[in-house]
DNA sequence: GGATCATATGCAACATATTGCATATCAGTC
DNA sequence: GACTGATATGCAATATGTTGCATATGATCC
């Protein structure tokens, strides 16, 4: 139902293929909807059968013609109407989540490689968004909503690596150590962090 | 894939009838996994046939027969091999994360109804983890690995609940006001909080 | 007396997502 | 000269999840 909706509104902000829009999964929005190119290219399908979206085809001489999609008058009226219409309580699952809390059951040596592994990425990531932050508030004055909203947005995004970051660095404590470190091993945090203990 | 893991995780803490699990998907572990009963009872056939967990037939006089499950030897070894096993990376997908990053493609009155109502609901459960965890606070002085991992799941439970309300709250200031606040209004958050800021 | 909720399980149809495969070319690396 | 990666699109089979319906009873609320 909502993969339809995150593509409106990535087309919404600049038309563009299947495969810039896969692209662009990988980034920002990246954080709160993604999917595969397969998925992608059915649903750009379909859109177009429904005449949310239009294409224009663009032939090109050695790569493959490439379909630029954009979307319709219809198309803009569809999201609006989802975007304002009633949330639905939505469903978590995180296998990863599931295991460190069943991680009691297993030898830790195989979990300690995963985690580790994942905590490296997980503080890559996070580097990357502190960076993005730190280069919205040098360009901005005044910012539209638009910018404001994708503001708070990788604010959030950067809130949960820091959570994930500090929770496999707990579980990683009480697997090597069979404690739970009193201030979590956290220093390379840096600004727009979290809740702020009173 | 996972939801089998998920099974087989609650019935490993405890035996129980599928009515049981979808109960207690609703608690605790709900924060990272749930599924539907019609699922629950349709992965409970399928895991059976297995081997993988086993059930006793409980007759009753007046309500429907219940089927009363348990894990097998055979669903262990299986349990702990997926713990053992790789970590696939997860794909996220959020509609209200999706909703307020494109927030201002629609008319702000209807979102601000769901919003709050979003918000009053956070803020309930965040009030429920919060005294759940006060009181695992209370009553542990050394505790098992096993109680560590729950308290540690719960902890990252809060953080995200807290980090959801300050965005919710960010963007309602955003709707509103037309602006960030500064401080994220945020003054009944409690203990077990965030990044901290350096 | 009727409505709703909790207990208890399940089928069937449909929607959505994953996995594997297929095609085609250019650029750069080993 | 072979392999990998980026560009560009797609089909088909399978797996997983959602929605609607069906059954049956006791308890509680209004």
């Amino acid at each position: 139902m909502s993969l339809k909706n995150a593509i409106l509104v990535l087309l919404e902000g600049k038309p563009g293929t299947g495969y810039d829009l896969a692209q662009r999964f990988r980034g920002g929005i990246g954080q709160f909807w993604s999917a595969s190119h397969q998925q992608i290219y059915q649903e750009l399908k379909a859109l177009g059968q429904d005449g949310l979206v239009e294409f224009e085809l663009q032939e090109q001489a050695s790569r493959p013609d490439r379909k630029h999609y954009r979307i319709t008058a219809e198309g803009r009226a569809a999201l609006k109407a989802w975007l304002e219409g009633p949330w639905k309580p939505e469903r978590i699952s995180s296998a990863i989540l599931l295991r460190l809390y069943a991680a009691n059951l297993a030898d830790s040596a195989p979990v300690l490689e995963e985690l580790d592994r994942n905590l490296a990425q997980f503080r890559d990531k996070l580097a990357e968004y502190l960076q993005q932050e730190s280069s919205h508030l040098a360009r901005s004055g005044r910012s539209s909503l638009r910018q404001a909203l994708v503001y708070v947005s990788l604010r959030f995004g950067i809130r949960n690596l820091q959570s994930w970051i500090m929770l496999l660095a707990e579980v990683r404590a009480l697997l090597t150590q069979g404690r739970v470190p009193e201030r979590p091993a956290l220093d390379e945090l840096g600004p727009a962090g979290g809740a702020g203990r009173p």
